[in-house]
RNA sequence: GGUGGCGUAGCUCAGUUGGUUAGAGCGUGGGAUUCAUAACCCCAAGGUCGGUGGUUCAAUUCCACCCGCCACCA
């Protein structure tokens, strides 16, 4: 038994996340938590919102509320949400919640002790209406280079050029519209990451079974070089800054920079957890208290690579602690709405609160995986999902658990038949059955999704051949023995394909299990080795054929979706 | 603009550490079957592996350039 730390990136606090987002990071990780825990791990799996930022304190002023009353009503949304997919979190934290106040502020002091943080002082737009200075991408202005009206300060979008917002002309801020605005001096602190750099390569060049994607972006930012970055902002919604545990004398006013105290929340949730359940969050996170024989696991999209191997890392390294660093990370690309963006304001693409109105979480949650943007952005289109799901999940896996069980019901009395002995098709079947677990192990274990969902929906496949060529309905005719092992091997293949099926659909498979009688105790994963998967189940259990276990997607459904979210727009 | 990724059957994708007839699922056509959600099972058709050059006995696989799409640039 080994222990796996599981983390997905944190979903902005900033609303509900669209079915891309999901596919990206949570759901994977939770199919990856789930799969670990049937093979009996010790699996904490752990997220949380991530709620700090200017983004935050203008969706809620956009609300009209308060800030932390935004946040805590968008985190029960976005916590129900996943409740809904049946996302398996150990613990949902919060960034705003105390222990991540306390550890972030713990960080960054350490990092000064070892000589990794500077203070200094930096002209930025003030903005005298709002009261407050502007972070660069809400002064807007035109542009000195090209002229453009409505260049931003940290970049032209007409030219591309990269600008400081004191340059831009006739400046005003986006958050109010004001003119009056000037720019005045304000310390902040800078995490000298370039004394770093030697540290996080060494690291890197050691973590040999990452992906490549996710090396080269990491080298790609080191042979770059490094630079001085500032971990503080001057907002009023954030984490404190403190000097030796008492507010840091000249930064009343800051907080720390959303993206400095963000990742730390993945410890900081830990310790929620801890305080909520009794658990001991340090055996998971800190090598000198338990945490070395832990496997860390990180999920995340593409955007967030170079945050997670470089940039929490320094902040880890740098704090001369013993910290848990990241062993697997896996990325992933964007899932598209019909190849295009997925869009709040123009009502394109399909949320998960919406998602789950629609159809039970099982249906998103095997074309998301069966499709997962893997290895490049992946289109979502409902017609290739309406053929998914219904090929897959209707008419392979749902038919065949359907017609075995209502046969066992009409012509066994619903129960596993005793009588007759395996021949060479049981013995054909049982070596075909291990070679496709073992491949599909393997896929999970190395975190490749589709193809974990492909080898599962293989053995599926193995079901409805088995079934076509034992012909139970046509033995029994004339050879009860022999329709009782068809139904009996067919009724075991209920049983397995379900268990196997738990990481990607656990609604259906639960449904499944609990339809045939199977303990929990014998929903693990089939280690493979001298199991008898075909005739584990006792004979004679009595079972109760569920009902349908996944409508079909009609073409009348995917007509009037496609009206609503913009299909091809 | 810089860097990285991708471009393989109608669609979504595997694959080739360079080597006999390039694979899967869906979709399409045909057949078989009736236990089952008109499902399942079998068979078949379909690709000059983005383009152009180069290296090689041999390239879809390596190299160069070009075209197209995507992401990141703190």
């Amino acid at each position: 038994m080994a222990r796996y730390l599981i983390t997905s990136a944190l979903p902005y606090i900033n609303g509900v996340k669209h079915l891309g987002n999901l596919a990206g990071s949570q759901l994977p990780a939770d199919v990856h938590a789930r799969y670990r825990r049937l093979e009996g791990h010790e699996v904490l799996f752990i997220c949380a919102t991530d709620e700090h930022g200017t983004p935050a304190e203008l969706a809620a002023a956009e609300a009209g509320q308060d800030v932390r009353a935004y946040c805590d009503e968008q985190h029960l949304i976005q916590k129900r949400v996943s409740e809904g997919f049946n996302l398996s979190f150990d613990w949902f934290g919060r960034s705003s919640n105390p222990p991540n106040h306390r550890l972030t502020q713990h960080f960054c002091e350490q990092l000064e002790k070892n000589g990794l943080i500077e203070e200094r002082v930096t002209k930025q737009i003030y903005s005298i209406d709002d009261g407050r200075f502007l972070p660069d991408r809400y002064v807007e202005g035109t542009c000195p280079v090209c002229g453009f009206e409505r260049a931003r300060g940290d970049q032209c979008d007409n030219c591309q050029t990269l600008l400081d917002p004191i340059q831009l002309k006739n400046p005003r801020s986006k958050i109010s519209g004001s003119t009056n605005l000037e720019p005045r001096d304000t310390a902040h602190l800078f995490l000298l990451q370039p004394k770093m750099q030697d540290r996080v390569r060494a690291w890197v060049d050691q973590s040999t079974d990452w992906p490549h994607l996710a090396r080269s972006i990491a080298y790609k930012w080191l042979d770059e070089g490094l630079i001085d970055r500032s971990i503080t902002r001057d907002l009023s919604w954030g984490v404190k800054v403190t000097k030796d545990g008492k507010p840091r004398p000249g930064f009343e006013s800051k907080v720390f920079y959303v993206w400095f105290d963000a990742p730390i929340e993945y410890i900081a949730s830990t310790v929620e957890w801890s305080e909520a359940t009794g658990g001991n969050w340090e055996r998971w996170w800190r090598e000198d208290k338990g945490a070395k024989d832990v496997t860390y696991v990180e999920f995340m999209g593409k955007d967030n690579v170079a945050f997670h191997t470089v940039s929490f890392p320094v902040t880890i390294m740098g704090s001369g602690e013993p910290w848990k660093l990241v062993d697997r990370l896996k990325a992933f690309n964007w899932v598209t709405w019909y190849g295009g963006k997925f869009s709040t304001s123009e009502q394109r693409g399909i949320f998960m609160d919406v998602a789950l109105d629609l159809l039970p979480s099982d249906y998103w949650r095997w074309y998301l995986m069966a499709n997962a943007p893997e290895t490049a952005d992946a289109p979502f289109t409902l017609e290739h999902f309406q053929q998914t799901v219904n090929a897959d999940l209707a008419n392979v896996f749902g038919n065949f658990v359907n017609r075995i069980t209502r046969f066992a019901e009409t012509r066994f009395e619903s129960a596993v038949p005793d009588g007759g002995e395996f021949g060479e098709l049981e013995k054909k079947l049982e070596d075909d059955i291990s070679a496709k677990l073992q491949a599909l192990s393997a896929h999970h274990a190395a975190m490749e999704f589709r193809k974990a969902a492909a080898e599962t929906r293989a053995l599926w496949v193995l079901g409805n051949e088995y079934l076509q060529v034992a012909a139970p309905w046509t033995a029994i005719k004339t050879d009860r023995d022999r329709a009782a092992v068809g139904v009996r091997v067919g009724l075991n293949l209920c049983a397995l394909f379900a268990i196997v099926a738990q990481p990607f659909i656990p609604d259906a498979a639960g449904k499944i299990l609990d339809a045939i009688g199977v303990p929990n105790e014998n929903r693990k994963w089939p280690s493979g080795a001298g199991e008898r998967l075909l005739d584990a189940l006792p004979r004679g259990l009595k079972l109760t054929p569920p009902d349908v276990l996944f409508k079909k997607v009609e073409d009348a459904q995917v007509g009037e979706w496609a009206a609503r979210f913009g299909a091809g727009s």
